[in-house]
DNA sequence: CGGTTGCCCTGGGGGC
DNA sequence: TGCCCCCAGGGCAACC
């Protein structure tokens, strides 16, 4: 479920709750998810104080006191909510909950299990492979129209499947390729490497203007996604191609409707008129 | 080697 | 209504 702006949005809602707070209890319910919870996991992080609460590409990471990092992906059905005050009871998929000294429960659910929580070294994070293969996060100003163009310019694949790869930007995911792509007129078919000058640089900027969007809008709510606080997110009413398709293409006279197609076994939703 | 394909899971929606 | 098939926002191992 979660791209880039639903995970920002959990880490600003669970910033201001967690930040210099006290874990005193960690409840481990289900530890067997796709990448197995580490049986030490819960005396690793109980007792330690969050110290930062972060983002990087889709990852949220809270850096703990005694050098520690707890790590959550939310893969494609994860959630991490605050619940203040008494906790409702558990379901059958709130497998973590932590509780804070304050008395606030943030609760991770994920009935697909395709989630991921670990703790680690905070010194071994920079050359962890979830993390050492990362591209650059779009949002920042490193991210630029050379650094996208140099990083298409290594890659045979077709254009949606390298903005997929999070080697070469981070925190992309299906819905929001998709309306970048729209947004900057590039076809999701074009072959990368073909992307580059004027047309580099409208992708970039398409990148980070629908990212800026999203995140202002509490991201996306298909299916699963809630924020920290388990409200809806809004983007789903501005998308403008993912899941749209036989609908007429936004934003100009082309007079032609949403396609959707498959690449790498995943739908991907454009305008083939507008879209070159 | 880079790139594409299956698979890990559960739940919801559409078609019959 | 019920059942079955398909599909879903991610990432990794296994293949070509």
């Amino acid at each position: 479920m979660p791209e880039l702006p639903e995970v920002e949005t959990v880490v600003r809602g669970l910033r201001p709750h967690l930040q210099g707070q006290r874990l005193a209890r960690v409840v481990l319910r289900r530890a067997d998810i796709r990448t197995p919870i580490a049986p030490d996991f819960v005396q690793r992080v109980a007792g330690a104080v969050v110290q930062r609460v972060e983002r990087r590409a889709k990852w949220i990471v809270l850096a703990l006191d005694r050098g520690t990092s707890v790590l959550v992906h939310l893969g494609m059905s994860g959630r991490l909510v605050l619940l203040p005050g008494d906790a409702p009871p558990p379901g059958p998929h709130d497998h973590v909950d932590f509780v804070t000294d304050a008395g606030a429960t943030i609760r991770f659910t994920d009935p697909r299990r395709f989630g991921v929580i670990d703790a680690l070294d905070t010194a071994d994070l920079v050359a962890d492979k979830r993390f050492s293969e990362l591209g650059p996060e779009p949002l920042e100003a490193a991210f630029d129209a050379a650094t996208l163009e140099n990083a298409l310019a290594r890659t045979r694949s077709p254009l949606k499947a390298a903005l997929l790869d999070q080697r070469n930007v981070a925190g992309l995911g299906n819905i929001y390729v998709c309306e970048a792509l729209f947004r900057a007129g590039l076809s999701p078919l074009r072959k990368a490497s073909t992307v580059k000058g004027a047309r580099a640089a409208a992708l970039c900027a398409a990148i980070k203007a629908t990212l800026v969007d999203a995140i202002k809008a509490g991201g996306s709510s298909a299916r699963d996604y809630v924020q920290a606080s388990g409200e809806l997110g809004w983007f789903q009413h501005q998308w403008r191609v993912y899941d749209r398709e036989g609908q007429p293409c936004p934003g100009c006279d082309c007079g032609r409707s949403v396609k959707r197609i498959v690449q790498s076994g995943r739908s991907t939703f454009y305008c083939p008129k507008r879209q070159r």
